[in-house]
DNA sequence: GGTTCTAGAACC
DNA sequence: GGTTCTAGAACC
């Protein structure tokens, strides 16, 4: 049974032959390397990490040339890479070719639907800036002076707020490592 | 004899002995790249194309694993080409991992000098803003109008930072406590 | 300047 | 949305 079928049996199981609420379009990307992961079958070219919260990629001349083309329509190692980083995966650890996404963990299939394929932010600034270019010539450059100056204070704290995004996120992440490998590592010191 | 050498007996034979006129810092990584593709002894896994005008990387694999660490500190084909496309070598065929820069060309060894690290713009703002700074002028009643929105939203820019900085701090927080607790449990158990 | 990781952009 | 090619940015 593949993930496909997997999440449909819990969706009808947990709501009654209903479709599955906030996933309506999971990605194919997705459930694919869910597949390649979980069972493709060859756990010595790539399997889950020891705790489950990460997959890693042991050969990645094997996956290239034997497993991706399998799944995708390519052999590209980067290519993969590539729609890993589009859904948000990152690579996590310095020494291997470990990737993780919160929501992508072993046994937790259904969290699947909550990635999301990042798309060039929608951006609350567009809205201002399109309407301007209809506009006709004018002469005031005090004010034109004024405008600049407020544009460029208004993108470097965009910039700023970007780079506090970025922040915030890897300390979640952090986060949560510590917190899986914690409480992994005090299970296996009192087993 | 590598291309180092073979260089410099050049410039002394055209220059009686003065040293190159323009190649004052000829990049580690064009002789290096040269050398790999020119007399690497593997033309099975890297070689000029039938015209000399460009490299073929034929194995990649094999260049990453056998011949990458030979001349640079790693063995990621990813890497390699990160610095081709830096130097200004481009993809040249789609069906094959062929590259191709004017200056890089088989017995024209003495053109590398004129290859170039391309460095990044100075371009401090973003996009949106060139494009802005092009455009056409702009009525100064709209103008008016523009300086109270992005007034507004600077302010609302600041009011977020501000959300971000409180953020960034509970979290730095929490993950500083979780590093210590996980310390001394590991402690008290091995103990 | 080199290496790594991620993202932009064009094309399909 | 997927694939390819190139560039930005951080880190070394």
């Amino acid at each position: 049974m593949d993930v496909a079928n997997q999440l449909e049996e819990q969706a009808q199981g947990e709501q009654g032959g209903k479709p599955p609420a906030p996933g309506k379009c999971l990605a194919p990307f997705l459930t694919k390397t869910y597949d390649l992961v979980d069972r493709s079958g060859s756990e010595h070219i790539v399997s889950w990490n020891e705790e489950g919260t990460a997959f890693v990629v042991w050969l990645p001349e094997d996956l290239s040339q034997h497993l991706l083309p399998k799944y995708f329509k390519h052999c590209n190692f980067s290519s993969f890479i590539r729609q890993l980083n589009t859904y948000g995966f990152r690579k996590s650890a310095p020494d291997r070719w470990e990737f993780r996404h919160e929501k992508f963990q072993k046994g937790q299939a259904h969290l699947l639907g909550e990635i999301t394929r990042r798309k060039c932010e929608p951006s609350v600034y567009p809205s201002f800036l399109k309407a301007r270019d209809k506009g006709p010539p004018v002469e005031d450059t005090r004010l034109l002076e004024e405008n600049k100056i407020l544009q460029r204070e208004n993108s470097e704290l965009l910039l700023q707020i970007a780079q506090y995004k970025a922040l915030e996120s890897e300390l979640t992440q952090h986060l949560s490592q510590f917190t899986a490998t914690c409480s992994n590592k005090k299970a296996r010191l009192l087993s």
